[in-house]
RNA sequence: GGCGCCGUAGCCAAGUGGUAAGGCAGAGGUCUGCAAAACCUCGAUUCGUCGGUUCGAUUCCGACCGGCGCCUCCA
């Protein structure tokens, strides 16, 4: 599993149709920019499966004794955030800034790993215009008619190779841009965007030397990585860029063109792209509504594991259905791997050596490695590890056993732990509610104490608002099938003391 | 219309030119005071349909049916 660099991964390419080798430009560096979210609103999970699959990857790649230098951008000024923060009636960045926040909550509760390095469009000014007057100056950039500025597609041979424009045909009828007349070619993106008043309006305006405007939507990802990647590593190609498999055409194909029309420098080695997740077989979007945000999920309590091993038992590049079904069968999937993790931390404490169980945990590396250099087989990885957890139970119930509980608790946790992360959360108490009721119950004992019967009934009442008219039902009922009543009834609620002194340090097991 | 993807057991989902991983659910069993957990056993003669190539196809090719995505600011 400690593969040294370089190691065996091969990953599809975008840009040739075909699973190749990784190839990093100067191993065991990887440089990775990875298409961030736009923060106008809440991600929905259909945008974290994206970013799961990058976490995996930057995971699978460490693992492989990779040094990961990994970029995400934030897109902070685009046509929708403009359009939000105006109706919302808010400066543009007083707008996203909320939702920067959120997106860091959401992604700390999936338990992605944070990029090295964020980059907020809106921090990167500078370098975006710098990248578009070299454009400009390379004469592969035009300022059109309507004061805006353009890429010359026809200046760039290439362009279209990512997305095979080449074996495309326009649809008869698409929609025409309203800045089709002021554009040489009517393919051409803009790079800068003429200031307009409703981007006045919300302070999303910058001077340019081309004029007062803003950046179009793909020049972010170009300036912003180019510019990352020259102060880490002094170099202009990227070894992975990776995103949603909708970027491909244009963002992508627009990303190379002002990138590679910049610097004449390949910009990346390799375009990883993942497919979408999808509601009853449709695309999970905020336009169709269909949406679930990681806040919804965390509300309802969902385990993060099961999110993450819902979405692993998809192969990256196969879209994946979200329905209740599969998150309860997740959900169930990650209990079984929770207590199999306790069965074995019990077990390896006091079990080294050598034995079936380590040759089950030899396996296990050896599987997930294979699964996972061969273009990021997270599902074929998820069998082998259900594979060895079935295995390795058979070999726990054994009465005669012969050690190695340790080994394979050390495989375990290091598969289903550091690489997939989706071990059970530890349930913390919530120390509100545990306060509440600890101080609840302090209360009515002082007040039996000192006689106040009054007080005590009121704080103990307190206790049991909920639950004393299902008490009260439940006598009903007994006596209306005629049960006889137990001698004594003892409520939880009145034996605080007994059940703290006897709580034995450690026990576990269910009511 | 162009480009691309998908259709595998009740649900989810890997995979391969040589006869179908894994998860969840279900049934029976072992263990257990009863449970729970765990383990064992059971399920697609079959991989959307129809043809073709082949000694052999779920896997390659073609057609068709069904679902989906992208085609200028969607992860």
């Amino acid at each position: 599993m400690t593969a040294p660099a370089p190691s065996k991964l091969s990953l599809f390419n975008t840009l040739t149709r075909r699973v190749e080798p990784l190839a990093p430009l100067a191993p065991p560096r990887v440089t990775l920019y990875t298409c961030g979210p736009t923060v106008w609103n809440y991600a929905h999970i259909g945008n974290f499966r994206t970013f799961l699959f990058e976490d995996l990857l930057r995971r699978w790649l460490e693992r492989s004794g990779y040094d990961v230098f990994h970029i995400m951008n934030l897109t902070d000024v685009d046509d929708r955030t403009i359009k939000a923060a105006r109706q919302a009636g808010k400066q543009l960045t007083d707008h996203t800034a909320p939702f920067t926040k959120a997106f860091f909550e959401d992604r700390d509760y999936l338990r992605i790993k944070p990029a090295h390095v964020y980059t907020p469009a809106t921090e990167y000014m500078p370098q975006m215009i710098a990248l578009v007057s070299k454009l400009i100056e390379r004469g592969v950039a035009y300022k059109g008619e309507d004061g805006s500025v353009y890429f010359a597609i026809n200046k760039f041979p290439t362009y279209g190779r990512l997305s095979q424009l080449d074996k495309r045909e326009i649809k008869v009828g698409a929609r025409v841009a309203s800045d089709e007349y002021a554009k040489g070619d009517p393919s051409d993106f803009a790079l800068w965007k003429k200031a307009d008043a409703e981007a006045e309006a919300v302070g999303a305006v910058w001077d340019a030397p081309f004029g007062r405007g803003r950046p179009g939507w793909h020049l972010e990802c170009s300036a912003m990585s180019l510019d990352e990647i020259r102060k880490c590593c002094g170099v202009q190609t990227l070894d992975i860029h990776a995103g949603g498999i909708d970027l491909i055409f244009p963002h992508h194909e627009n990303e190379i063109a002002q990138s590679e029309g910049a610097t004449g420098q390949q910009f990346s080695r390799h375009w990883v792209h993942g497919e979408f997740l999808n509601v009853r077989g449709t695309k999970m979007s905020k336009r169709h509504g269909n949406f679930l945000t990681a806040r919804d999920l965390r509300e309802q309590g969902v385990d993060a594991a099961a999110v993450r091993l819902l979405f692993f038992q998809t192969h990256y590049r196969q879209p994946v259905d979200f329905t209740d079904d599969a998150l309860e069968a997740a959900k169930e999937g990650v209990r079984r791997l929770g207590e199999f993790h306790a069965r074995l931390t019990e077990n390896g404490k006091r079990e080294t050596g050598n034995g079936p169980l380590g040759e089950l945990s030899r396996k296990l590396e050896n599987d997930t490695a294979a699964a996972l250099n061969d273009d990021l087989n997270a599902p074929r990885a998820v069998a082998a590890l259900f594979d060895f957890v079935r295995a390795a139970n058979r070999e726990l119930d054994r009465p005669q056993r012969t050690g190695g509980a340790a080994a394979a608790l050390g495989a375990f946790e290091r598969v289903a732990g550091a690489l997939f992360d989706i071990l059970p959360t530890e349930r913390a108490a919530d120390p509100a509610l545990e306060r509440w009721v600890a101080e609840r119950i302090a209360a009515r004992a002082q007040a039996r104490k000192s006689k106040d019967f009054k007080a005590a009934r009121q704080a103990g009442k307190q206790l049991t608002d909920h639950t004393a008219p299902f008490t009260k039902a439940f006598f009903e009922d007994r006596d209306y099938l005629r049960i006889k009543p137990a001698h004594v009834y003892t409520p939880a609620t009145e034996y605080m003391p007994q059940m703290i002194a006897r709580r034995a340090p450690g026990a576990r097991g269910r009511d």
